[in-house]
DNA sequence: CGGTTTTGACCGGCGC
DNA sequence: GCGCCGGTCAAAACCG
C-alpha cells in the first residue's frame, strides 16, 4: 500500500512518469489481488485438506465399524466353536444348551474328570474348588440371572479366568533364593516334603487381595537345586502391581495356550479347542503349541502337577541338565500315563543366557523393577546394582560375550520358534489388555505392547519406539509415576521376554534416544 | 503390633 | 478299611 501511494505522488511530474506509475500502479494492484488470491487459495486449499481428512475420517470410522464387525462375527464363532467343542467332549451332558449359556474350555476336563466321579455326581474336590470359584469367579454353567447380563466380553473374560484358575504353569528358572519375585505378594501358608524329591515344596497364596485364589508352589529341582520350580494356579482377581503384571500375563498366556491347544497332544484327552476359527488368534496359538505339544511335551513326574493340567515354562539354560534332571524336552514318551496334558515351552538356548534371578534374590524389589520405583534411569536399568543378581548369575553373565551378542540370540530365538513369539505377543496382549488393572495410560502401553508384539512379530532388528514420557500409576493407594522407558524396559523383565535388564532391547533404548 | 513363617495336625482323594 | 500322599489349616514363633 505504501509503495502505491509513494509512485503516485512521485509520478505526477510527467507523462511517462505517470504511464510508469499506472503500470506501477496497475502492477501493485495485481500483486494486491494475487495476494487476496493466494491468500484465497489458502483457504481453499485447507478446506480441500479438511475434506480430505473428513473422508479419511470417515473412512477410517468405517473402517473401525467393519473391524468391531467382524470381531463380534469372530467372538460370536469363537463361542459356538467352544459349545460345539465342549458337546463333542460331553455329548451327554445336559448343561449344554442352545442358549447364551458359557460352557467352560474345562482344562481340568480330562479322562480323569470324565472318570467315575463325574457320572456319579459326587462333590469331588475339583467340584467343590469350582463351586467355591463362584464367590468371585464365574461358573460355567451356571444359570443365573446376572450371567444374562453379561456382555459377551465381559463372558470371555470370565470364561477365561475360570480355565486359567484350573491349569497350571510351571516355571523352571535358574534361581539360588528360596523363590523368585515375580512381583507380587506372597504368603507361605504350608511347607511339605513331597514324594520323589527330598527338597521341600514350599506353598504360597497371594496377599495383594485377600480373597485372591491365586497359589503357587515353589520346589527346588530334585536333580538340579539350583533350578526352581514355580507353579503358579489361578488368576488374580485384583489390580497388579506393575512388576507383577509381567509373570501374571505370562502365566495367563501360557495357560491360554495350554487351554487352547496343548490338549491336542495328547490322544485320549480331551481337546476344547479343535476347528478354531482361522482367523482367531487363537488358532494361531493352538497352532504353534501344537507343534510344540508334539515335539516338546512331557509329563512332569512331580506329582504336584498331575491333577491339573500344566504348562512348563522353562527358562533353564543348560539342556543338559533339563535332560538329565527327568525333564525330557523332546521326548513325546511319558515316564508314565498323564492324566493331564503338560505342555513345555523351552526358552533355553545353548547360545543364549537365562539370567537365574531375574525375579529376584530374595528382595522383594530385586530382579523386577519396583512398580514404585520412580523414574528409573536409563543407566540404572541398563546396569542394576549387583546385590541384585546372585553370584553365579553374574558369573554367568561374563559368559556372555556382549550385549549385542545376547540380542542376536534372542532374535534368533525368536525367529526360530514361531510359538514363543505369539507366547509373547499374547502375553504382551495380555499386558495391554489389563492395562487398568495396572493403572496404567491405555494409549500408552497399547502403543508399546503393540510396537513390541509388532517387533517380535517381525523378530527384526528394527528398534521399536516408546513414549518416553512418563505417566501417572498407582497402585493400592500408593501414587506412582511410571516412566514409561521403564514400563517398556519392565517388559524385559517377563520370563517371556528373556528378563535379562542388560541384553533386553538395548536397541530400544539406543533408539529412544536417537529419536 | 501386625504381618509372615514355621510346623504339626488335619482333610480328602486315591490305590491296594 | 487302611495307608499314602498332596494340599491346607491354624497356632505358635518370629521379625521388622
Amino acid at each position: 500500500m505504501q509503495g502505491t501511494r509513494k509512485s503516485s505522488i512521485s509520478g505526477t511530474g510527467s507523462s511517462a512518469n505517470e504511464e510508469n506509475s499506472i503500470s506501477e500502479s496497475v502492477s501493485h494492484e495485481e500483486k494486491y489481488c494475487s495476494k487476496e488470491a493466494m491468500k484465497e487459495d489458502e483457504v481453499e486449499s485447507t478446506k480441500a485438506k479438511m475434506t480430505g481428512m473428513r473422508e479419511e475420517n470417515t473412512r477410517l470410522k468405517m473402517l473401525l465399524q467393519q473391524i468391531e464387525k467382524d470381531y463380534k462375527t469372530l467372538q460370536m464363532q469363537f463361542f459356538d466353536i467352544l459349545r460345539q467343542a465342549r458337546k463333542d467332549n460331553n455329548p451327554t451332558d445336559p448343561t449344554i444348551g442352545e442358549d447364551t449359556e458359557l460352557v467352560s474350555l474345562r482344562l481340568g476336563t480330562s479322562s480323569r474328570n470324565q472318570s467315575k466321579k463325574e457320572e456319579n455326581n459326587t462333590s469331588s474336590r475339583e467340584e467343590n474348588e469350582e463351586l467355591k470359584l463362584g464367590s468371585d469367579d464365574y461358573i460355567p454353567g451356571s444359570k443365573t440371572d446376572t450371567m444374562e447380563l453379561k456382555t459377551l466380553r465381559s463372558e470371555e473374560d470370565e470364561l477365561s479366568q475360570t480355565s486359567v484358575k484350573r491349569a497350571r504353569v510351571s516355571v523352571r528358572a535358574r534361581c539360588e533364593t528360596t523363590t523368585m519375585n515375580d512381583g507380587c505378594q506372597w504368603r507361605k501358608y504350608g511347607q511339605k516334603i513331597s514324594k520323589g524329591n527330598p527338597c521341600p515344596r514350599a506353598y504360597y497364596r497371594c496377599t495383594v487381595s485377600p480373597a485372591c485364589p491365586v497359589r503357587k508352589q515353589v520346589q527346588r529341582c530334585a536333580e538340579d537345586t539350583s533350578i526352581l520350580i514355580t507353579t503358579y494356579e489361578g488368576t488374580h482377581n485384583h489390580p497388579l502391581p506393575i512388576s507383577a503384571t509381567a509373570m501374571a500375563s505370562t502365566t495367563s498366556a501360557a495357560a491360554s495356550m495350554l487351554l487352547s491347544g496343548s490338549s491336542n497332544s495328547q490322544p485320549g484327552l480331551v481337546s476344547s479347542s479343535a476347528n478354531v476359527d482361522p482367523t482367531s488368534n487363537l488358532r494361531v496359538l493352538k497352532s504353534n503349541l501344537s507343534d510344540i505339544s508334539q515335539a516338546r511335551s512331557f509329563y512332569l513326574p512331580n506329582s504336584s502337577t498331575a491333577p491339573f493340567p500344566t504348562i512348563i515354562l522353562d527358562l533353564t539354560t543348560n539342556p543338559s541338565t533339563t535332560a538329565s534332571s527327568g525333564f525330557s524336552m523332546f521326548s513325546s514318551s511319558f515316564k508314565s500315563t498323564p492324566r493331564v496334558p503338560s505342555t513345555s515351552l523351552s526358552f533355553s538356548s545353548s547360545e543364549s543366557y537365562m539370567p537365574p534371578t531375574v525375579w529376584g534374590n530374595g528382595d522383594l524389589n530385586c530382579g523386577i523393577f519396583p512398580y514404585n520405583n520412580n523414574h528409573v534411569s536409563s543407566s540404572q536399568l541398563k546396569r542394576p546394582s549387583q546385590e541384585q543378581y546372585s553370584q553365579s548369575y553374574l558369573e554367568k553373565l561374563n559368559q556372555a560375550s556382549s550385549q549385542e551378542a545376547l540380542t542376536e540370540t534372542l532374535t534368533k530365538v525368536l525367529k526360530s520358534d514361531p510359538s514363543l513369539q505369539s507366547v509373547i505377543t499374547t502375553a504382551i496382549s495380555s499386558m495391554v489388555a489389563n492395562g487398568s488393572a495396572a493403572q496404567v495410560n491405555n494409549d500408552k502401553g497399547k502403543n508399546i505392547g503393540q510396537k513390541w508384539g509388532e517387533h517380535i512379530q517381525a523378530t527384526s532388528s528394527n528398534p521399536l519406539t516408546s513414549d518416553d514420557k512418563g505417566c501417572a500409576s498407582s497402585y493400592l493407594g500408593k501414587s506412582t509415576s511410571l516412566n514409561w522407558k521403564t514400563g517398556s524396559l519392565w517388559m524385559q523383565q517377563s520370563p517371556l521376554a528373556f528378563s535379562n535388564p542388560q541384553s533386553s532391547l538395548p536397541a530400544v533404548e539406543n533408539q529412544d534416544q536417537t529419536d
